[in-house]
DNA sequence: CTTCACACCTGGCCGC
DNA sequence: TGCGGCCAGGTGTGAA
């Protein structure tokens, strides 16, 4: 489900509902949503204040002041709400209560989502590539891509770049008029500076956007994302291009659905 | 190094 | 209505 923007979304909103406030119980309805350790998963939770929220990639990270740090990662269907919705309930997986009498809820359909104890933020998430919201960033990445591999490929390894998933990666790319199966080290070097300003512009709009809701995203008071209603390519295989006209076409790329207009996206290479 | 199948799971949708 | 097959914002593993 979700990407960097509704990552970010969900993000900005528990700070403003969870900071300050301090985890009086933790019960798991569903263990294995805990990787490691569970009971030392909710001993060290247990008592903590949450002193501060970030995002890395897909991750959320959770810090207490003497430095307890967790991190949830929602994979396809998790979400994190203050109230549940009731059909919501069937899905809850784990529950924070605070000592203020609120509580948040991790609620996952598909039993995908994970959370995690790590000894310090510094030495969570290893192996995540830089976050992909500034230009510089990305454009000293794609020049120094030196893989065959498709581009489409590429923009999903979150070794290589972190937070970006299918929607994004697809809209993106034709942002940029890149064909997705083009190889990386083939891309051009306006098509390098191209992608490099698209990406930060489309992940930042999606954001303002709170993210995109197709089926089960939602952010912690329960709305859902905007940016559904300005895809260009994700999801519309059959329906014409907004540019052109022409059909989008869907292919598998990376075990992926790719979507990408044939005509804006012509392959160069 | 890269691709690919498969695993982890549940539910919605489509055709028959 | 029921059933089978296919699909889904993600990631990890092992085989080829």
């Amino acid at each position: 489900m979700p990407e960097l923007p509704e990552v970010e979304t969900i993000v900005r909103e528990l700070r403003r509902h969870i900071v300050g406030k301090t985890i009086a119980a933790v019960r798991l309805f569903w263990p294995r949503s805990v990787e490691g350790s569970q009971s030392e998963f909710c001993r060290r939770l247990r008592g903590m204040t949450v002193a501060a929220v970030f995002r890395r990639g897909k991750y959320i990270g959770l810090e207490s002041a003497d430095g307890t740090f967790f991190t949830i990662h929602l994979r396809m269907t998790g979400k994190l709400v203050q109230e549940m919705a009731a059909q919501d309930r069937k899905h809850l997986r784990v529950r924070f209560n605070f000592l203020d009498g609120t509580a948040l809820h991790f609620v996952d359909t598909r039993k995908f989502g994970r959370l995690r104890l790590w000894p310090s933020r510094e030495q969570s998430c290893p192996g995540l590539g830089p976050e992909p919201l500034r230009q510089a960033t990305l454009l000293a990445v794609l020049r120094a891509l030196s893989t065959t591999r498709a581009i489409k490929t590429v923009l999903l390894d979150q070794t290589i770049l972190a937070g970006i998933g299918n929607i994004y990666a697809d809209e993106a790319l034709f942002a940029t008029g890149i064909h997705p199966l083009t190889p990386a080290a083939a891309l051009n070097h306006g098509q390098q500076k191209r992608l490099a300003r698209s990406l930060p512009l489309v992940l930042r709009l999606a954001i303002g956007r709170r993210g995109t809701t197709l089926r089960d995203y939602r952010t912690v008071e329960d709305r859902s994302g905007e940016n559904q209603e300005h895809l260009f390519v994700y999801g519309r295989s059959g329906q014409p291009c907004l540019t052109c006209g022409t059909a989008i076409e869907k292919m598998r790329i990376a075990g992926r659905s790719s979507h990408f207009c044939p005509r804006c996206q012509k392959k160069t290479v």
